[in-house]
DNA sequence: CGTCAGTAGTTGCGATGTCAACTATTGTTG
DNA sequence: CAACAATAGTTGACATCGCAACTACTGACG
């Protein structure tokens, strides 16, 4: 059915390569990361700005910019974190609107062991997989895409 | 207080590059298909099967396998499509266990003009971001990944 | 044949995430 | 400085998805 066999242009495979790794990574990873640590990729990801933040502290608005969430959807994360003890909200000094979030003692502490144990499986899972020289070609090329 | 500023393995850059990569395109060329076409990539991705299957017509199960849904994820993913009108349930002969998902007309007349559109999407988020060595580097590197 | 393990698919329940509307505060402008 | 637009964050209603339990059917084994 398909216009015989090949509607799909050059770049199809490059496209579809990044789609599946994502996916499948992710959906290896994220299992054992709950597993070892009791905590999902976004809050891995959160108390990840946190821990590098001066202070260990962000306004809401700076964790959703770089974060891949909503506003609301960032608002409810930090519901969840705060309630499991990983972090707190505080207020900003001269912005009575805004939200400081701060990561706690506990927060600090199950970053550091969870993200240790997160490498060793993305190293399994990802990075084991491909050359170094693959991986500089993929750093080159996909860096657009975060690096702002 | 990351332990001096470079906690990341060699690979790290070209993991993130590819979770961001396909975020940032999913989150960009989505929108867009709901808005000319009014469906989801879930529900685009199901009828490019059915569109290049023979007869136009998969089991559930070789659907869900492959595809990046589970069981009941398929199950509620062509619930809908039924209710859009673009797939129907048969019943597979000789296994009445089973249930045959058949795309219909109209889902392949969408079918048809949604790819189009989405194509010239993703073309614009992505393929035309990287030069065609690079596409041809990312295809090798990644094929893995989907190659089963 | 009758029993019983295995397979196909669906469903209840809960978790997570978005959108649009809302509250509270800040800043701007005549 | 009063009025009003803009900004920060939260909330309610809803959509989507996974897990585990369930139903229905098949096939293998004694």
């Amino acid at each position: 059915m398909t216009n015989d066999g090949r509607v799909d242009p050059l770049w199809f495979d490059s496209w579809r390569g990044v789609l599946f790794a994502s996916a499948r990574v992710l959906s290896a990873v994220e299992p054992r990361l709950q597993e070892h640590s009791g905590i999902s990729l976004a809050f891995l990801d959160v108390l990840g700005r946190l821990y590098d933040a001066p202070e260990g502290k962000l306004r809401m608005q700076e964790l959703q910019q770089r974060s891949l969430f909503t506003r609301s959807g960032m608002t409810r994360l930090v519901d969840r974190m705060e309630a499991a003890g990983l972090v707190r909200r505080e207020s900003v000094p001269g912005d009575r609107r805004g939200v400081l979030v701060a990561i706690t003692p506990e927060g600090s502490r199950l970053h550091e062991e969870a993200l240790a144990r997160h490498l060793l499986d993305l190293e399994q899972e990802f990075a084991s997989r491909l050359t170094p020289a693959q991986h500089k070609a993929l750093a080159e090329a996909l860096s657009q895409f975060w690096h702002e």
